[in-house]
DNA sequence: TCTGGGGTCCTAGGACCC
DNA sequence: TCTGGGGTCCTAGGACCC
């Protein structure tokens, strides 16, 4: 995608034609930097980056005047300093950025019932019902805006059109702090001239590939017929790039009551070898995740585990269990068993565990086997963390290791 | 420049059932 | 003894998005 730092802004006044332009892309700027700012009012106007100061990090995000020096989120640590040596780093709040975003979520749920989630920092919005109450996007657009920025402080983008995708890359084209509508006679001249990697879902991969087939913008892939590109790149990818490039897409907005897959992932300071140690990070990795689980109402059948290795080469074992669970327990037992599987290891990069194939909580009434006498001393837990914090009760196992590293000492051995 | 952490979706092969 | 086709579930990997 483009670089994001504000230098191909496009805008569209208040006399459009909003008509057809159903969709709104709500997309807030800078998200986690900004977020971070509001904390940190001093640094109004300086380049900041959200990351971690160490040299295994990356960047989070960044203030639009960090990225003014080509600093952008995913880059390592060690080359935005380059890039930027004024940089100031700030740890992320995650707990800041999910009030805010919920604060957000709610103005658009109060503005719309049709409202999709998209990640923390982004919402589609179906306005189509509104027009006669609330108007059409230029009204209710700049509404929601200035609605976001007087209750949260933050600035949202946003994109309307008739389509997700076309609406989604609108709001792209408005940052930082605009709105653009594109109505559906100008989508054709909106997007043929942007580079394929505008197209939703072309990355880096699909970009060479289609760059050795000649194709560079989306006018280029508009114009090579649906059949060509299906035998280029197999049948459902190629109507996919053929619809977008003509700006179809009927996706609807749909609302999810919950995740589909629940993970955490962590990639040590330093690769480790030592059993004992992957076994304690998968535990305390399983028991955030069994406690997202819980929270969200939700349990999952299957459990991945993924190893990420000194070289990079990473692979996933999963298992699929015969009935979903919530418990903490079961998580932590199935993904050691698929460490254990694995047998001998090179040395761990990143470990991570996953819970999937998702479904709501089933009541378990009367039930009372091995399993849910778990689950309930789980949840007593979970209301524990709640009122003392999370410090207070942690599983016997976790205890034996927090101990033996205070043993040795701050240093944390070696 | 040696590469985070949270997700979603797609593909392909194999097992298994009818 | 050698063989069909369809459907579903599971596993592993990979691309992509924010």
């Amino acid at each position: 995608m483009s670089k994001q730092d504000g230098s191909n802004r496009l805008v569209s006044g208040p006399e459009v034609d909003d008509t057809t332009a159903t969709i709104l892309h709500v997309d807030l700027d800078a998200f986690f930097a900004s977020a971070s700012l509001l904390a940190r009012p001093d640094l109004l106007g300086r380049p900041v980056v959200i990351g971690h100061d160490s040299s295994r990090s990356v960047v989070t995000a960044a203030t639009y005047e960090a990225r003014k020096y080509g600093v952008h989120s995913a880059m390592p640590m060690a080359r935005a300093l380059r890039l930027c040596p004024n940089a100031i780093i700030l740890d992320p709040d995650f707990a800041l950025y999910s009030r805010l975003s919920q604060q957000v979520m709610g103005i658009l749920d109060e503005t719309s019932p049709d409202v999709e989630r998209l990640g923390i920092d982004e919402a589609f919005v179906g306005i189509a019902g509104l027009r006669r109450l609330a108007g059409g996007a230029n009204r209710i657009g700049p509404t929601l805006r200035a609605r976001i920025r007087a209750e949260t402080g933050l600035v949202a983008s946003i994109g309307a059109a008739g389509t997700k995708y076309v609406a989604k890359l609108a709001s792209s084209r408005a940052k930082p702090d605009g709105m653009l509508v594109v109505p559906n006679e100008q989508v054709v001249d909106f997007l043929h001239p942007q580079p394929v990697s505008a197209l939703w879902g072309v990355g880096p991969k699909q970009q060479d590939r289609l760059a050795r087939y000649g194709l560079h913008t989306i006018a280029d892939v508009a114009h090579t017929s649906e059949e060509r590109l299906s035998s280029w790149f197999g049948e459902a990818t190629g109507r996919h790039l053929a619809d977008l490039a003509w700006g179809r897409d009927p996706r609807a907005i749909v609302e999810r009551d919950h995740d589909k897959s629940f993970g955490h992932n962590h990639t040590f300071f330093r690769d480790v070898t030592d059993r004992a140690e992957q076994q304690g990070e998968i535990l305390r990795l399983a028991t955030g995740v069994g406690r997202r689980l819980r929270d969200a109402g939700v349990q999952a059948r299957t459990v991945t585990l993924t190893v990420r290795f000194h070289d990079f080469r990473t692979i996933t074992r999963s298992r699929t269990l015969p009935e979903a669970t919530d418990v903490t327990r079961v998580i932590v037992e199935t993904a050691w068993s698929l460490l254990e599987q694995l047998g001998e290891l090179p040395p761990v990069r990143l470990l991570g565990v996953r819970a999937s194939s998702v479904q709501p909580s089933a009541d378990h009434g009367l039930l009372w086997d091995d399993s849910e006498t778990w689950g309930s001393a789980e949840r007593a837990m979970d209301a524990v963390h709640d009122r003392f914090g999370a410090a207070t009760v942690v599983p016997a196992s976790m205890l034996r290791r927090e101990r033996k590293r205070d043993d040795t000492g701050p240093s944390g051995g070696d």
